[in-house]
Parts: structure tokens; sequence; C-alpha cells
DNA sequence: GTTTAATGTGAGTATAGTTTCATATTTTAT
DNA sequence: ATAAAATATGAAACTATACTCACATTAAAC
């Protein structure tokens, strides 16, 4: 029988506690550690991150957090992530992960405040870049964007809203209406004398929940009828027509 | 203190075990208690009901427990219908639950499957009465049905499968892929000479999921910028306009 | 070096919910 | 009537996992 540990007894080491060696100093109090830990979910007490860590070997913690519940969750969903298999693979123990982090559901809010807040940064960029072009060549390149950043955080924008009530509205809602309206009411204004819809706000309703409810099912299903250039083409297809035509 | 019953015993009776006095004898054994009980989900063992009720009080208390969860799922979600909560709204001790039930999830299952064959019969009805019309006058109405229906049955088609990972792909999937297939086909092929996208089966996936994911959205948030009416004649337009203009 | 603050630890607690099972009751078969 | 089968009961066992806390270790401040 192995001897049970004392407590407080420190665990194997984890690898590395980052690439600084000489940098041992934390940032200035205060500063932001996380990108986008300032941003919108402090209001929700449930939600928020319990302390900000100030020293290095700190940071490192959280972020290893964070990496092991993304991949957890992205391979085996939510659910399989418990929080002492979230704290086991980061190679830190559940206590430390209690200190950052008041709540599971926290970890979940973290990593969709992050995927949603550099989507947007990748959405913005990619409207603004094709706003003098006309619709017809500039609709295919943005939902080609939204396919591949839906993709990439797949398991973001589909599983956890899904798994985690709480943050369902969350995810959908805080890209477009918090993010991005501005740079997609701008798009659709720059594009006014050729839309037909009356209504800009309908129209971009409409259009947003045609892209985007197409695509997720895509990626939901794997699906066997058609690719992703198909998609791409066939979703700008009936956005531009309904826009337009 | 109040004693505490003694094991076995009975409770205060329900109201009645429904509207028959006369005929207590049980259908032919073998016979289909609930709707679709017998379609699909008995393959997997998980969710197969698991055991056939065969008098006439047992199919009551099966579906006292099936509305009973209904109700508590509409109103507070997945979560707050624990199996207990389920049992005694019902009016059914838990142990009765789980001689039908093998699992909590078997009882959503059950849930679903019900809502979905219920909602495919009504679609294909209202598929086939449009059959003859137009493009532009029949999807309105089939569009409204579909409006009606994923309305009707939100807690089902929007909430369950979000909060019971399991079921996720059954609705979506069961509801088109399996009932209504051909259905559907038959319609896009009656409109075949006007629908100018080539590939068939293209044209379904990406017209169903514009609809679908339109509705869904409008029913998720309570959306402000639009009202039923307009979404169907939104969706319509753009549906109609992808596949013949 | 000493003190103080920050961070890290993990066995153990709390709780909440699912599921079982020994037994009681009711219905059907004989 | 009696036996057998079906159904019903609910206290308690079981399970799972989120989360705490008393204490250890490390880094920063002095």
């Amino acid at each position: 029988m192995p001897e049970p540990r004392k407590r407080g007894q420190r665990r194997q080491k984890r690898l590395k506690p980052g690439p600084k060696t000489g940098d041992t100093r934390p940032g200035k109090p205060g500063e932001t550690a996380l990108p986008g830990e300032k941003a919108m979910i402090e209001t929700d007490t449930q939600l928020a991150p319990r302390k900000v860590p100030r020293q290095e070997r700190a940071r490192f913690t959280v972020e290893c957090i964070l990496r092991s519940a993304e991949s957890i969750i992205a391979k085996n969903g939510y659910e399989a992530a418990t929080t002492n298999h979230i704290a086991d693979v980061a190679g830190v123990s559940i206590g430390s992960l209690y200190q950052y982090f008041p709540s599971k559901e926290a970890i979940a809010a973290a990593l969709v405040e992050n995927a949603v807040i550099n989507a947007a940064d990748v959405l913005r960029e990619c409207i603004l870049n094709q706003l003098s072009k006309p619709l017809e060549l500039s609709t295919p390149e943005i939902i080609r964007q939204i396919l591949a950043i839906r993709k990439q955080y797949s398991f973001i924008f589909l599983r956890l809203p899904r798994e985690v009530p709480k943050l369902g509205k969350l995810s959908r809602q805080m890209t477009t209406e918090k993010f991005l309206y501005n740079t997609i009411r701008a798009y659709y204004q720059q594009h006014r004398a050729a839309i037909k819809i009356a209504d800009i706000e309908v129209a971009m309703f409409v259009a947003e929940h045609i892209v985007v409810g197409a695509i997720d099912a895509y990626l939901d299903n794997n699906s066997p009828v058609i690719t992703d250039d198909e998609l791409v083409e066939q979703v700008s297809d009936a956005v531009v027509k309904y826009l337009t035509k």
C-alpha cells in the first residue's frame, strides 16, 4: 500500500514555468494576464475569476488550467471535464484551480470569453478588409472566415453553449451584439444601395442566422452531402440573393 | 416527528387511472401504449424503455411520468427535473418510475421521440397539402408550420438537445433524415423545373438549415427586431430566392 | 536573514441526485 | 378461492464530483 502523501506536500514538478528564466517578476499589479480577463464576465460574481495571478508561475498555472480544460472539453465534452481531471491534466492541484476559478463554470466562461474576443477580432479585420469590394465578392470571403473560425473553436461555439446552459446565450450574442455590431452595420451601410430589404436590422438578423445556422448545422453533422467550399459558395449565394434580388 | 412509512406502503391515491372504468383489461400484450414506443430508440440499451406496461394502470403511470417530466422540463429545464421530482409531480413513486425507465435520460429520450414523430406527422401533412401550389405560395405556409411546431415543442427542440448531449443529434437529424426525407424530396422534385440549384441534395441541405437555423435563433433570443409574421415572410423570401433566382 | 505575501497542495467534506431492492398491493389466471 | 404475475412503494444505498481548508512551499519585501 503506497503511503498517502501528507497534506500540503508538493507533487512532481511540471515541466517548466514558461520560457522565462530571468524575468520572474510579475507585471504591474492589476495588469491583465489573460486576454479578455477584464472584459465583461466580471459582472457575474459566479463566473468572475477569483483572484488575479501576480507572479509568473501563477499566470503559468492559470494558463495550464485553461489549456487543460480546453483540450479535455474539446475531446470528451464538458461532462468529462471534471475539475479534478482538469487539474490533473494541467499538472496542478485541485486547490490551485479553485484559487483562480470560483467554479467549474467559471473556467468554461473564461474559455468562451477568450475565444469570442479572439474570433471577433479576426472577423472584424476581415470585414473591414472587404469593405470596399462589392457584396458578391466580399460575402464569400467573410463567410469563409466565419466557417474557419467556427470550425477552429467549434467545441466552444457549438458544444459549450449546449452543455453549459448558463453560457448558452453568451457566445452567440456576445460575438455579434457586443463586439461586431458596429462593424457589421457599417458593412451593410456601405452596401445600402444594393440591398433590397427595407429594414436594415431585419436584413442583418436574417442574414446572420442564415449564415450561422447553416454553418453550425454543417459542423454538427459531419455533413456528407457538401464540402467546405460548396457550403461557402451556396451560403454566400443564398445571402447575396436574399439581400439584393 | 411523523412516523416514517413502512416500506412498500401505498401513498395517497392519484386522481383516477384514466377515463376507463369498465374496461380494465389490457390491450393485446405487445401492443404499443405510447406513440412511437417501438420506433428507433430501442436499439440503445441505455435509452430503451425498461419494460412494457401491460395493464391500463401501468400505461397511465407511464403517461403521468412523461407529462410530469414534460411540464417540469418545459418550465425549469432538464436540471431541475430530478427523477424524484418527476415522480413526485406525476403522483408516482420513484420506484415505479424506474420500473419503466432505466434512467433519467431515457425519459428525455421518450419525450424527444414522441415530439419528433408528432412533429413529423404534422409537417408531412402540411407539405403534401402544399404540393400542388407553386414555390412562392407553398414555402411560406410550410415555414409557418415549421415555426409553429418548433415553438410548440421548443423545450424539446431547443432546450433538451442542449442540456442532454446524448440527445443532441437525435432531434434535428431524426426529424428530417428519418421521417421526412422522402416527403421533402418529393416536394423538391415537384418543383424541379423552378429550382436553379443543380444538385437537389445540396439545395435541400442548405434550404433546410437556412430555415431551421433562422427559426431556432429567433426562438432562442426572444428576438426584438422582428415578429413571427415578418420572420416567416423573410425566411420564405430568402429560401425562394435561393432556390429559384 | 527574517518577515510577509503569494502560491501550491490534496485528503477530506458536502451535497445532491440517481438507482436499487425488499416488500406491499392489485390484477389476472386457474 | 388461490396462485401467479404485474405493478407500486420509498427508505436507504450508492455514486459522483464540485469544492474547502489547514497547512506547505516559494517568492518578494524589508
